[in-house]
DNA sequence: GTAATGTCTATAGTCACTATAGGGTCAAGG
DNA sequence: CCTTGACCCTATAGTGACTATAGACATTAC
């Protein structure tokens, strides 16, 4: 069975990453650095494929470059325990439940807000900005 | 009644914000350039206090520096109708409810992924890298 | 042949700060 | 008077995760 030998952009279309993310991935060691064509052309493997769909995913789930980092290196050491990866997954899972939390109670604040507005007032009394200037509202 | 005459540090502590930010918002232009004193310190008054104060809150309702410079120049036009304050932060609550669904929906999933996890596992067999190397996740 | 598309490099811009370096000013204590 | 420490000043570079731009070369489609 023959390598498929893709070019950037088939990385691109198959990956859903752009072709300007994908050298800058590069750029920063998160992809390696590829064989090139006679042409100078970037040419990838089906493994460069299925990393970058493993850091796309993550991407996805909200991890940051440098968890990934730490996520593909810790699941190319086949023989460790998956703990540290658990940790890793159960770690982000909380932030993401305390942005939640922070931007609820911003959104509430919000509709408080916006539920003060009469509508056919002037500035001068608007009821929107009073609240805004007038209030100290729970800094993170 | 004589104005209270602040220093930057001053207004830092009375509104919140640190000395640094305050002079990124002045080379920005969000906020006026004050007054010196003699040796070339800042001088502030009470309505650059006041002007500092909305705009940390604005920060805290998690409006942009942007957004902000429209809610302060709509604001500063005091005869005008309340109906585009009220848009901007009508819009913005849409922003802040769309995001907490894309986190939820993200937590969903982290919450999936990690229950997969059978704890004895060694990374070669582990089922969270599995689920984020094997599956499509609905992009943004 | 030519036009459109794809690829290359290098550099600068985004947002909202934060950090660093290197210096001047001022009040209190010894 | 001197020093210590807290405060203030400017200018520049760095952060994260890209995005945009410019200018050049290669390939593909008609």
């Amino acid at each position: 069975m023959t390598e498929p030998a893709l070019k950037i952009g088939d990385l691109a279309r198959l990956s859903g990453v752009k072709v300007v993310t994908i050298r800058y991935y590069e750029t920063i060691g998160l992809l390696p650095e590829p064989r090139r064509n006679v042409n100078g052309y970037r040419s990838y493997d089906r493994a460069a494929l299925e990393r970058l769909q493993f850091i796309r995913r993550c991407r996805d789930l909200g991890f940051s470059l440098d968890q990934i980092r730490d996520l593909l290196s810790l699941a190319s050491e086949t023989e460790r325990s998956c703990a540290e990866i658990d940790i890793l997954t159960a770690r982000h899972l909380d932030e993401v439940e305390k942005k939640i939390l922070k931007l609820q109670a911003l959104a509430r604040e919000l509709r408080r807000i916006n539920a003060l507005c009469q509508g056919d007032a002037t500035i001068s009394n608007c009821r929107i900005v009073e609240a805004i200037a007038g209030e100290q509202f729970g800094a993170p």
